[in-house]
DNA sequence: TTTAATGT
């Protein structure tokens, strides 16, 4: 009886044992998986991942790690809420060609490449394919086309004005600059009805879209617009300009968490355009 | 320098 009694209590020692160091195992393996999940984040973000200033349910989003660039999904609102990615000037820019939009396992929803299909919207890139492909390779160029990667825009402003900055960016600023930290997503309408409503399928429709670009460095630069949905697509790219203190007042948003306030401050309170030359090249001429 | 994308 006695002997039983001491096999039952040994096979529960072993079985707690053995318990023990698998639950050892797998807190290891996750504090690995944070330490370098991490690590790879910083990589691809200048003074920390961007990140809400206060958490409700239409800032709450989660970071999904591409080739090249990092994207804050928004289940909620069925968008990217921003992306993030550096550029740097590169001997022979070039992108392969264009690989076609796919759907994103990781989101919730389904977005398929054909959901915005009759809306008279684009499937807008926010990391955009050329400058992506050029810098980070044609695995990264892949990623730009996930539809985590897109978001509802107007054709005019897809296609023209938008696709000036994208251009003025990679062509005239990187070359000057030698690295760029991007942040660029869309912007909401404060209106809840909207919010609900004014979808494309289950994707919200934003009201504009912001693109904040930064010079890192020991006198960090930054230069911000915010652009409508509706533009006639040859403005002057200069009429835009923001400073980051308004996109983060509408975006809920805190793009540079790691900045000490006091160089917050002095990047991201005023419209500073010195040393950009973008009055050079505001007005060129879109290519489609 | 076809770096955007739709609809056929």
């Amino acid at each position: 009886m006695a002997a039983r009694r001491r096999r039952v209590a040994n096979r529960w020692r072993r079985q707690a044992r053995r318990f023990g160091i698998t639950a050892l195992f797998v807190a290891v393996a996750a504090g690995l998986w944070h330490f370098q999940e991490r690590e790879l984040r910083d990589g691809l973000s200048w003074q920390g991942v961007t990140t809400w200033q206060e958490l409700t349910p239409l800032s709450f989003h989660r970071v999904l790690r591409n080739d090249g660039f990092l994207v804050g999904w928004s289940d909620v609102r069925v968008n990217p809420l921003w992306v993030s990615y550096l550029l740097h000037d590169v001997e022979d820019p070039n992108a392969g060609p264009r690989p076609g939009f796919q759907r994103d396992w990781r989101a919730l929803w389904p977005i398929s490449p054909d959901s915005y299909f009759g809306s008279g919207y684009d499937r807008g890139h926010l990391a955009p394919n050329y400058a992506i492909a050029a810098v980070h390779g044609s695995a990264a160029q892949r990623d730009t086309f996930l539809m985590s990667n897109m978001s509802p825009q107007r054709p005019d402003l897809n296609r023209r004005l938008w696709q000036r900055l994208e251009e003025v960016v990679m062509d005239r600023f990187v070359p000057r600059f030698g690295t760029l930290q991007v942040i660029t997503g869309p912007v909401f309408p404060a209106s809840f009805r909207d919010n609900v409503l004014n979808r494309v399928g289950l994707v919200e429709v934003p009201e504009a879209f912001y693109k904040i670009l930064v010079v890192p460095g020991e006198e960090p630069r930054a230069l911000a617009f915010l652009m409508p949905q509706r533009v006639a697509g040859d403005e002057s790219l200069d009429d835009f300009l923001v400073s980051i203190d308004e996109l983060e007042a509408r975006t809920g948003l805190d793009f540079f968490p790691q900045l000490p306030e006091a160089a917050a401050v002095a990047l991201e309170a005023e419209v500073e355009t010195a040393g950009w030359g973008l009055e050079a090249v505001a007005r060129l001429p879109g290519r489609f």
